[in-house]
DNA sequence: CTAACATATGAACATGTATTCATGGATAGA
DNA sequence: TCTATCCATGAATACATGTTCATATGTTAG
């Protein structure tokens, strides 16, 4: 049971103090927003799904997913940027493997919540 | 340290049965893409921040926010359709507070990874 | 060396999205 | 009743984003 806040109900400035300690700023905001959106497209959800317990290259991923060689490229170099998978070159081949336990953590609470809709 | 796949190694078929059991189908991928698509825009997780411990209505939020009632109310729509947040209305203001356990839970997790950087 | 393969990347394109603007409905107060 | 306040929403706009296409780089095989 909550709290109910109100600027019109007792001071405004009371009620707006006791928010402010609440909200985040928006620096942290933007860098959390930036976790979750790598996390917000069903594309790199199913690439994650195939790097958290293997290291792949990219042409099996492309044959697996069942996309082009090109989409699956572009949405590696953005988890790589984000630092959310690491890369190791091999010959010509480039094995991918998911490199953030945190990314884990949520990508697997997030399965939870999905299945228990 | 994870295993290694690569279609062109092993058997192909083989490679491919592994992934296959790892990979999450297309429809959960994109019920999954859905929460964390909820939690990828800084306003919104403001927002969040502000109505996990708090009901508030939506003058206080635009208050506090300092962003426009409409912009504001876009968003408590969004997330309101969803299911992540509830409200009640009481004579002209309408209050609202978060209605999701599991989505807390994420954006407090999340709040742990985006410190821990 | 040459051809085939594996991967990366810039540009173009279509689509999605967050905010603003304008407006309407509902409620409280005078 | 009339006005001010609180909230919702459709349309428009600017911007972000995911995929495709074309192409480039580097590596292995013949």
């Amino acid at each position: 049971m909550p709290n109910t806040i109100c600027a019109q109900d007792s001071s405004e400035a009371e009620a707006a103090e006791l928010l402010q300690k609440q909200l985040i700023d928006s620096q942290t905001a933007m860098s959390l927003a930036e976790i979750f959106k790598a996390l917000s497209d069903p594309t790199r959800l199913r690439l994650i799904s195939l790097l958290t317990e293997n290291e792949v290259c990219v042409h099996t991923l492309e044959l697996v997913m069942g996309m082009t060689q090109s989409a699956v490229s572009h949405q590696l170099r953005y988890l790589r940027q984000l630092g959310i998978v690491r890369y190791r070159k091999e010959g010509r081949h480039v094995y991918y493997a998911l490199d953030d336990e945190h990314v884990r953590m949520l990508f697997e609470q997030g399965l939870l919540h999905a299945k228990h809709r």
